[in-house]
DNA sequence: GCCTTAAAGCTAATGGGGTTAGCCAAACTT
DNA sequence: AAGTTTGGCTAACCCCATTAGCTTTAAGGC
């Protein structure tokens, strides 16, 4: 039996790819696409759990990453209406690594916690061109990711039972960029 | 072996505690709650992926109806306060039903599809007060929709690092209100 | 180049959850 | 009271996750 060369990265590639292709992820189907046996996996991955948050962690970094080259050279509303397209695209284009971010991350697990500080980092820095400080970008920023994640997660779960879904995704890019423009003033 | 009494409707109801207290809904629990043996459930219930969609359906027509008491008789910017925390309460109340509402409803599922029209609607109508029409009203309905259920969301799993969560959401409701209410000028 | 050894694969066995088949008693119908 | 429907049960079978413990590979020290 000629050893098939596995790692905890290679499993977790694979364990990405087939969340992104719609399958269920589990450890014998893992084990199946890598031509090995279920317990083997036990030697690069702690369990099934462990393989989800591995995911999620990857899932983040990778989120991250494409955030930040969106984002690149740009500040408030262009770096927001970049941010939201490219934030949109990467969840339609990875729908299992994207559903595996929305786990709380587990409170042990450094590396989850650390890629999603990176994430939120992206955002809170596109926003710096906005001139917010302190609680004031503290909210934006959480405003920010509740209208994309709440737009991306209505549209993954089929929830808009209507067509004409790229038009009000058009229209939430400039609501949002209008409402960041304003946001200091809005204690009324 | 004297009966149990059960009925579809007491099931459900069941397996919706269980899921709000934070369990995890399985047929062996909930068969245990209510002093019965796994396979008798099949007499009321189409397995387990029927008893959560089943779920979701009752989920989502106590949301709607506890969205349209918070805002009876309100209309424009105090409807969407209303409704705003009356969502969020529900949700942080209901956890294991919101989160039952999040999967994409089965095409064949009428109950759980009504349900979700349902409460749409009482967003919809809650929003007449701006006066929007046609696709203005749609796609200021989605943003509400994607504002409010990206909130309750990252709430929920704790997406939110440090406090002041609070604060942030008073600042999501100005912010929404504001964006309603010039939301026909939002054409650029 | 051997010899040791840690790592990476394996088989076998256990346990939990879901599902089906089929039996039997309770309650309803007439 | 007899017949029928209904709601419970037991027994058996899947699938997936996990653990224990064995074997072989491949790497490193001498």
């Amino acid at each position: 039996m000629p050893r098939a060369g596995l790692s905890e990265d290679r499993v977790v590639e694979e364990a990405t790819h087939l969340a992104d292709e719609g399958g269920a992820v589990t450890l014998v189907e893992v084990a199946r696409r890598l031509g090995v046996q279920v317990p083997s996996l036990y030697k690069h991955v702690d369990g099934a759990d462990a393989l989800q948050a591995l995911v999620a962690a990857r899932a983040k970094r990778e989120l991250a990453d494409t955030l930040a080259r969106a984002t690149v050279g740009k500040s408030g509303p262009s770096a927001v209406d970049a941010l939201a397209r490219a934030y949109r695209t990467w969840a339609d284009e990875h729908p299992g690594s994207y559903a595996s971010t929305l786990r709380a991350p587990s409170v042990d697990n450094a590396a989850e916690i650390a890629a999603s500080d990176k994430a939120v980092g992206v955002l809170f820095d596109a926003l710096a061109g906005f001139g917010l400080h302190g609680d004031d970008a503290i909210d934006a920023t959480r405003y920010c990711r509740a209208v994309l994640h709440g737009f991306v997660a209505l549209e993954a779960a089929n929830g808009f039972g209507l067509p004409g879904v790229d038009r009000t995704f058009e229209k939430l890019i400039t609501a949002l960029q209008l409402t960041l423009t304003h946001w200091p003033s809005l204690t009324i």
